[in-house]
DNA sequence: ATAAGGCCCTGACCGC
DNA sequence: TGCGGTCAGGGCCTTA
């Protein structure tokens, strides 16, 4: 599911929901892996201590514990955060549950923060020193030193663009969704070698990406699959709308919104992509 | 540095 | 209904 505004949404949800100031008074996992295999140490690391902020770096959601802890969440493909009611049904794949207490105004204990991953690729991760994870990752493209400059910067002898908008070490956030709205936008195919675009690409891709992003925030997030049992939705999920407005992405066969020729299919890195064959020339 | 392929996991969906 | 293949919004690892 998630990319950037997947991951900003979640956040906005549960700073609403009153996360901040709660206090992890126990956990429960029931997968070890997600917590980096250690249960004894994760819990360790975690139990007691209050969370003091909520902010996101990349695709990981940071929690701030008292004591100088971090707690580092990320979704991967099926991940998502509840904070629900401890007497709320459970689902069966939730991984992960920090049993939390609100200091304020007088204790509670009756809510918990569920870590809800049917694909287990997820990772929940306590840690001293998360400089040592999020300082790999590339610069943040909704800041304001992301710009055509330093875009140039990270193009210089490099390959396929597609991949490298992929690559969390150059920018951070980005992901199969975005990425392929955002060549869209800026007219490039995702086969194109980075080295080779000329100025004015640049300066389209530079704000293509965050206009995407921007777009992806104000709606909330893009909710893909149909019906009820879409595992993929960010938890405000009846209300995630960016899927009514994806130029290309899971388009393939339905027209162009800018030229209304047909929009293929590609498999670039791996990855599936999407491309209007008219505005995005192939390179030779 | 780059690219391919495998792997981690489970569920939805489609054709037979 | 069942079975098998394909696909999935991520990322890490190994091998050329």
């Amino acid at each position: 599911m998630p990319e950037l505004p997947e991951v900003h949404t979640v956040i906005e949800d549960l700073r609403a929901a009153g996360l901040v100031g709660m206090r992890i008074r126990g956990t429960v996992v029931s997968w070890e892996r997600t917590v980096g295999g250690d249960v004894d140490v994760f819990s360790s690391r975690v139990t007691g201590r209050r969370i003091a902020a909520l902010s996101r770096r990349g695709k990981y959601i940071r929690a701030d514990l008292s004591g100088g802890v971090s707690l580092l969440v990320h979704l991967r493909m099926s991940g998502r955060l509840f904070l629900e009611e401890k007497t709320a049904p459970l689902s069966g794949y939730e991984r992960v549950r920090l049993l939390l207490e609100e200091d304020h105004p007088r204790v509670r204990n009756d809510r918990e923060l569920r870590f809800h991953d049917p694909r287990k690729f997820g990772r929940m991760v306590a840690t001293a020193d998360p400089g040592t994870i999020l300082d790999a990752l590339g610069i943040e493209p909704l800041s304001s030193a992301f710009d055509e400059a330093y875009l140039a910067t990270l193009l210089v002898g490099r390959r396929r663009i597609k991949p490298l908008l992929l690559d969390q070490t150059v920018i951070a956030g980005l992901g199969n969704i975005y990425v392929d709205e955002a060549l869209w936008h800026a007219r490039i195919h995702p086969l194109t070698p980075a080295s080779s675009l000329e100025r004015s690409e640049i300066a389209a891709l530079a704000a293509a990406v965050p206009l995407v992003l921007r777009r992806g925030i104000r709606n909330l997030g893009t909710s893909l699959g149909s019906g009820k049992s879409n595992f993929y939705l960010p938890n405000r999920a009846t209300q995630a709308r960016n899927q009514e407005e994806l130029a290309v992405f899971r388009r393939t066969g339905l027209p162009c919104p800018r030229c209304g020729t047909a929009i293929e299919r590609l498999i670039v890195a791996q990855r599936s992509s999407h491309v209007c064959p008219s505005c995005q020339l192939a390179p030779d």
